[in-house]
DNA sequence: TGCCCTACCCACCAAAAGGTAACTATTAGA
DNA sequence: TCTAATAGTTACCTTTTGGTGGGTAGGGCA
């Protein structure tokens, strides 16, 4: 396999939190462990299959992990692994500067809302 | 126009930082003051295209300012604005963040590289 | 028997993001 | 007169990302 170079260490990190989604999910998971379906309900606007697909995704970049229970019908958790916690800080940033900005813009004359502003 | 809806306020800082480009424009102009073609140069595998169309998402974000001087061959210097700065300690622990992902992954025995670890 | 539940997979399609290459303007200077 | 220099635009194409609608498993329960 080549060597995958990277010329600045932003570079690393939007490849992993990256994409409509990801920061998404792990925002939520931040503060709780989660079922597949909540977090679908968390976040309605997610299908199904990039609900699933992006949580692979952190899972196999060891962000989160996923618990398997063995019964039907199936039930399955997903939470931060100790690395993904080292996110936490930088996740609740994320939110604190996109909460600012949404009212900056609104104060601006915009047309904007937001729906949760519950990060703690 | 509708209003713009977001859900979680993490959406809106990544419709303003995400795609591949945006960050790592970002992180360059957090230490100075450059011109385009510096930043051409600093981000080599970046096109013309794609520079000038992320820099003026910027601009019109509010995010980095254009200074033109009026000279031949043409002259234009981009920066943060002052609000641009707000994001600078996010900018900064996405680079350090990346740079140690990076680290752990080389010594998981993946074959990787970072070139520039300049992020002070 | 037949349907529910949850998680998740797949095939297929649409839209967005990004890349390439060729072109512009303008003036200094050879 | 011709070229270099810088910043930028445009048309066209490819790649990546995301959405839709279908299907699976397998035990519980009416």
């Amino acid at each position: 396999m080549p060597t995958k170079t990277y010329h600045i260490g932003v570079e690393a990190t939007m490849e992993i939190i990256g994409g409509k989604w990801k920061s998404i999910i792990l925002c939520h998971l931040r503060h709780q462990t989660m079922r597949t379906s909540e977090l679908a309900r968390a976040i309605p606007q997610i299908s199904q299959k990039m609900l699933t697909q992006q949580l692979r995704e952190l899972e196999n970049a060891d962000i989160v992990a996923r618990h398997v229970y063995k019964q039907v019908p199936p039930k399955v958790e997903y939470s931060l692994t100790d690395y993904g916690e080292s996110l936490s800080g930088i996740l609740h940033e994320l939110c604190v500067w996109g909460e600012n900005n949404i009212d900056r813009r609104e104060a601006a004359g915009e047309e904007i809302t937001l729906l949760n502003r519950d990060d703690v």
